[in-house]
DNA sequence: TAGGCCATCTGGTCCT
DNA sequence: AGGACCAGATGGCCTA
């Protein structure tokens, strides 16, 4: 008897504020979850706009509902375990609404802070592309092969110029970015089913549980596109310090080497080609660890203009265009 | 048209 | 009570 009373005071009245929202705020097509443009467009605006006649009207109700059903809810509510809730009337109903505009709101600048964030570590990643914007997920991704790459590379045991430092940055990459990061350094692809492990093991890729996760850049890459912003390596080479400096100054300095990469925007792309590709006066001291064909390069690097409108800057600009016309 | 990516809303949880 | 954070749900946009 009194389970089912009290089965009868929840259906009536346990309903939570946002379960009395639903119905206020739902779109005209039933969905509770509308598009930001929908709200943008007035639909459900703030509900501070709410003149001061409103709110004293909402007051009145709620006082009248309030004395006619008193008595009956107290009893109601003496038969309940449990703390005790709050019917929900307009005026509450009204301030549930606004908290929740209001939290939306701060959700929405939370997640634009993130995103502001984001794109703070886009702009400080080796590759840049005005038209093929680096995903949220991989985005992250290559900023932690960035760091490992780097890490490496401090530690003595991997060449900036490397292929394995560009196979680094690639680790776990989706094919789309392992070819960005393949066009902007300008090299050929990682030879299909090469897992991370065969070439060298630090810092190898993990996924979320700490599992090492496979290599996943097999076959020939489609075109790839991008810049390779070597202000980053010649940032690496000031934190190396003297490891370079027996070097003659061209092999190192592309220009801006004053800029610093992690403030404020990215350096203008430079092209990483003198020390990537064959050019025109090769250095005696500092050989690239890897000598590429005209070809290869070349191909990568046709492809990558004429299909994905980027723009290599520097040097190799002149010796690609010597080739392909 | 399916799938990837994204922005936003939402409700829950934790903390102050 | 309210804010921060998180994850799920949803729908729009874009591309292959």
């Amino acid at each position: 008897m009194i389970k089912s009373y009290v089965r009868v005071a929840e259906e009536e009245e346990d309903v939570s504020p946002l379960q009395w929202l639903k119905g206020e705020m739902s779109s005209p097509d039933g969905n509770t979850s509308v598009p930001s443009h929908h709200y943008r467009a007035g639909v459900n605006q703030p509900t501070q706009e709410m003149g001061s006649e409103d709110a004293e009207e909402e007051e009145e109700e709620e006082e009248e509902e309030e004395d006619g059903e008193e008595a009956q809810e107290d009893e109601n509510e003496s038969r309940r375990r449990g703390p005790k809730k709050k019917r929900m009337t307009k005026a509450r109903q009204e301030r549930f609404r606004a908290r929740r505009i209001k939290a939306n709101a701060r959700e929405r600048s939370r997640m634009h802070g993130l995103n502001d964030a984001l794109e703070n570590l886009r702009s400080i990643m080796p590759c840049h592309s005005k038209t093929q914007k680096l995903s949220k997920i991989e985005t992250l991704r290559l900023a932690r092969n960035y760091i490992c790459a780097l890490t490496e590379a401090l530690d003595g045991g991997l060449s900036t110029e490397s292929r394995a430092f560009m196979e680094t940055l690639c680790k776990g990459l989706s094919q789309p970015t392992t070819n960005l990061v393949a066009g902007c350094l300008q090299l050929g692809p990682a030879p299909a089913g090469m897992r991370s492990e065969d070439r060298h093991g630090v810092c190898p890729p993990h996924n979320a549980h700490g599992g090492t996760v496979s290599y996943t850049s097999p076959g020939l890459p489609s075109p790839p596109y991008g810049t390779y912003d070597s202000a980053h390596l010649l940032h690496l080479r000031a934190m190396k310090g003297r490891q370079y400096e027996n070097h003659s100054p061209h092999e190192y300095n592309a220009g801006g080497v004053g800029t610093p990469p992690y403030d404020g925007p990215p350096t203008p792309p430079l092209s990483i080609s003198s020390n990537l590709v064959p050019k025109q006066e090769p250095s005696p001291h500092y050989p690239p660890p890897h000598q590429y064909s005209p070809s290869l390069v070349d191909q990568a690097l046709y492809q990558t203009q004429s299909r994905y409108d980027v723009h290599l800057e520097g040097p190799y600009d002149s010796y690609h265009s010597a080739h392909m016309i």
